[in-house]
DNA sequence: TAGTAATTTCGATAAAACCAGAAGTATGGA
DNA sequence: TCCATACTTCTGGTTTTATCGAAATTACTA
């Protein structure tokens, strides 16, 4: 994967979570670990009309960060950790709080 | 800050990085470290017009991950690595990527 | 094979984001 | 004071996004 399709994926990741229902969405699921949530319980959760649900999971299903395993009738959701985990990386990359900047300055191009 | 209030933070500040020109931008002002660039020096590594680009960096600031101070003629913009660090936090809270996620479910409330 | 529960897709609307040229503002220098 | 540079704000038009009721779909269950 080269760097600017890497930009696309953490700009559309970002994009899926930089709406408040929808971080709530997946907090929800992060909360709910493992065994995940159906969308049911997510709609409990969040108190919003299943249409409108469904479409923010699509959008976090399509940014790869949730995933959906359906169960019967119900259809299951899940946080993908894997994910959060490398656009965690993805942001913190190059990320220098500390200030110690100076060694490591225009080390990469985007 | 309450529950909700971080929440709200965490969608603006992630909504604003959700676009790859912004994100383009944030990166190249990690890169350019505590120097950071003028907003002249990033008009032409992003190649965009001068209106939108100042679109573009408003968001940024207003989200607080990107600070401005005037120098003469110009405005030298830095990204606020604090921000980050916190959002990246708040990103990484209650993730649990390894599925050590049993003990830790339902501590939380959003 | 109806019937039902769970969820998605359709269709329509209002709100917001994005973009960029033109005009305006702030600052330092001649 | 006048000019040039560096940006921002204004204005407008186009494209996405968010929302949600209604209709359709999927998969059990009797």
């Amino acid at each position: 994967m080269n760097i600017s399709m890497k930009l696309e994926l953490a700009a559309s990741q970002l994009e899926s979570l930089g709406n408040p229902t929808r971080l709530r969405l997946y907090r929800a699921l992060v909360r709910a670990g493992v065994d995940g949530l159906p969308v049911g319980g997510l709609q409990q959760k969040l108190n919003i009309p299943a249409s409108t649900l469904s479409h923010h999971c699509r959008k976090l299903i399509d940014a790869g960060l949730v995933t959906q395993e359906r169960n019967g009738t119900t259809l299951i959701c899940r946080a993908n950790y894997k994910a959060m985990s490398s656009l965690i990386g993805y942001l913190a990359d190059e990320c220098c709080a500390d200030g110690a900047c100076e060694e490591r300055r225009e080390t990469a191009e985007a």
